[in-house]
DNA sequence: GTGGTCTAGACCACC
DNA sequence: GTGGTCTAGACCACT
């Protein structure tokens, strides 16, 4: 699991770490019942107080990615949402605008936009069903 | 112009400000040249500080997007790029990527990435080239 | 807003503080729109570190309970749910058989606890619908 | 007696044991005098380790539920209450309390809370008094 | 060994 | 003024 910080960033670390871990999950490279690195180990690779991992792990408990046991370890969780499709939908439609305006601004057209898209989605892992 | 702001949300009033504007040029909805309601007009529209609609209106600037004319008003500029044709794809597959590691543990599928994004580029305003 | 925190209990003073807001807003003491004291107005208030009281905030925050706003203070948030009535019902079902099963470890009967959950409801505020 | 141990909960493996232990005691499928497994059994079958089971067992004797009787085994203790009527009553009262806020949170209303408690206790086994 | 809580104190962003 | 982040370091609970 590699992890890389940026502490020039304006993002705060832990959600550096959070946002790399959600991307190592999406994509598979991260599986349910895989352990992560513990606080202290990761905060002495990363040089970041524990403190700091520890709040990003808890954070992505919260949010149901994660599962810690106290004295095992910090465990990728099984996957499961409690949300309504209702509020999901909602959700992605608002993160669909914003991604789209950013798309404009960087001065791509539409269709290389679908075009990546397209592309991109199979490296990532999607839910069966 | 209409501008929606959200008191309760975590996100400063100034990037609320901001997102919207931005969205707005990239749908077509302000062209270039176009200008933009006074510092004071909408500060009081929105019954928000002078200083927070100042601020948006300075980072807008700063990114090129607006060009303020010191006694005439604030305009939407013409769109120019800096960045380099290869900076713009690098940021622009680290925004993909973010956005699909948001759908994946929304519950989509591919196909229905796939699908709401070709639908939803046709509401937005791409650069002919 | 009243807050009593025993710091010599074994339940962390965070979660002290979360407890008596989620119930003073079930029981209505608490209203959307509210502000809440200061993090740092409570927190030399109930003589506990800052970042102490700012987690129970944050936490708070994360389930929907509070909008915090930087700079202006923390605020009870409408209510909404966006958990499926299935995950809600489940959790419903737990909560009930933990309560149950301490009634009877305290030597009440049935009786008295149903006496005492139909008197009691009318202290709270109940969803319309 | 069967016991469900999750792995992957955030609420110790001692506490889980505890928990089911007592709802069983509470529900009546543990009776007085029952002899429960020993601690090398339940943990082997368990999977968990010996000192785990060990202290569920010795918090559940410190808490008058069960009695160790060395060379003997562990078995249900007769019930007693050893808390004033009046303490009890408190703690029912607290408990009760955190019960109906949640019940708020979880969107029900005060009818189905009564109606779901009401139906709910039939299956417990209280004290005849 | 593991994670969880709390304190003390610094610095930043927002209004 | 407000909350947010981070560090350093202590102590506790769990396995």
């Amino acid at each position: 699991m590699e992890i890389q910080i940026d502490a020039a960033s304006r993002q705060p670390i832990y959600r550096q770490l959070m946002v790399q871990i959600r991307e190592a999950v999406a994509r598979g490279r991260l599986q349910p019942g895989e352990r992560l690195p513990s606080v202290r180990e990761l905060s002495s690779r990363l040089v970041v107080n524990p403190n700091t991992v520890a709040r990003g792990y808890r954070e992505l408990e919260q949010e149901g990615l994660l599962n810690t046991r106290p004295g095992k370890g910090v465990f990728i969780a099984e996957p499961k949402t409690d949300l309504t499709k209702r509020s999901r939908m909602k959700r992605f439609q608002e993160l669909l605008d914003e991604f789209l305006t950013e798309a404009v601004h960087l001065g791509l057209t539409g269709d290389e936009v679908v075009s990546a898209v397209t592309t991109r989605t199979e490296v990532f892992e999607w839910q069966n069903r």
